[in-house]
DNA sequence: CCCTTTTATAGTCGGGCTGACCATAAAAGG
DNA sequence: CCTTTTATGGTCAGCCCGACTATAAAAGGG
């Protein structure tokens, strides 16, 4: 370690503060993550959260937003919603030194191919389930990522930011079932969401035709609600006393 | 700024990393804070929230129970919960370098008076009200923290945490609505949280007679359960588009 | 000592939401 | 033309909720 930083009366410590991101899709009904492929030691060769180091005068989230760009190429980052999801500060998480961490999630309609850019060797949407044995603690940061999308599912219009600007109320329902893990049914989800006021707008005078293979679905968009009120709750978890 | 610290093929800046405690406590049926004199510049006078820098080898949570106990002189420390609010990284948010902040929560029943220690010039319990024009940025974490205990009441058995080990109802019922800053109706409230499985129980033989104006209330303990179901949503929040 | 006040607790009742269904409409495919 | 598939509409009983009334059991005051 190089010098250490005087503040106050004590000699701190440096640390290096770094983002990590989990940025989530669905792809054909299954939740997809986006990973990169480690170039370079530690864990060289393994798939990690894609993430970055703090630029000296940017913040947290900015620096999140610029590392999404660059190693994943996408177009639209500036529109795209972040959220924090916690800090990981654990001494012992980089083997080579003090590194924290604040984590992000990110979710997209099904996604641009990746092509990995900036320090990423490779980027690429890999099936939930398929990612395992990250690099880090970073297993650990995607299991919270879902547990938490999961909850806000549950009481704000995050779904919509699965789907496309309009989408079908299938196409939504999909996106709790596959975040939730568990199926739905159609005609009571049908009557919770549109019980919601400002959850989803009909828009104005179409309904989608050529590719269904049934009666063509209404059309809609994500309406003003920033919260959902009644939420729309989770069949039957039973009380965990964990 | 000192060296930067030498990772991968970059050179990247040091930052130090602290902690801000929001703790929070129910005093006469209000909602109060914890909050320590600043004894230097900048600063230095002004009321903020406890907190300090993180050591070369702990953790973020370590290091909030560590400056919880020194701050404070709160003797049971290490039986209390810290939940992670979240981080503050903007660049300027201290006016000599960059500091990331990763802000925590912590619940206490009705306090023992906080004697200010270590790096504190005086330690003292604040009205919720009265906690305006806090060092920092401080007066944001508190607002986020109120928030964030307001929504994790619905949820969690968290009010508990502001009850002495054995508690009325009645008790339990001025924490929600110290938080929530709403009134409730009693009989109901009593009906919701007895039908939550594992919120609370009876304690085997007890009412509690010598303290109380009225009829003697039946003392409980927290139960088992981690989450709410169905969880004790607030009276209506009508759908904000904020 | 009685009566009022205060708090706890029990119960009631109608409306609304919920889950589990059943029914119909509108397209594609053979 | 008939079957399959998906969307959408409707029904119905049960539960939860908010609003409200009623009763019980203590303290306090005249």
């Amino acid at each position: 370690m190089s010098g250490a930083l005087r503040y106050d009366k004590y000699a701190h410590e440096p640390f290096a503060v770094t983002v990590d991101l989990a940025v989530l899709t669905l792809r054909a009904g299954a939740l997809h993550v986006l990973l990169v492929e480690r170039g370079q030691e530690p864990y060289a060769g393994r798939w990690a959260l894609p993430g970055g180091f703090l630029l000296p005068d940017e913040s947290a989230e900015s620096a999140a937003r610029r590392e999404l760009a660059e190693e994943t190429g996408l177009a639209d980052v500036s529109g795209l919603r972040l959220d924090q999801l916690r800090t990981y500060s654990e001494p012992g998480r980089d083997p080579r030194m003090r590194v924290v961490s604040v984590a992000f999630t990110a979710l997209l309609p099904d996604a641009p191919e990746a092509h990995g850019g900036g320090d990423a060797a490779r980027a690429r949407w890999v099936p939930y389930d398929d990612a395992r044995e990250l690099a880090f603690d970073h297993d650990r940061i995607l299991a919270d990522a879902r547990t938490r999308i999961g909850d806000r599912l549950e009481n704000t219009p995050a779904a919509t930011a699965f789907c496309p600007p309009e989408f079908t109320l299938g196409e939504l329902q999909q996106v709790y079932e596959a975040v939730w893990g568990t199926p739905l049914d159609r005609p009571n989800f049908r009557r919770k969401v549109l019980a919601v006021p400002g959850f989803v707008a009909p828009v104005p005078g179409g309904a989608r035709l050529t590719g269904g293979r049934g009666k063509p679905a209404a059309l809609y968009r994500a309406g003003p609600a920033a919260t959902l009120h009644p939420p729309l709750l989770r069949p039957q978890r039973e009380g965990r006393t964990t």
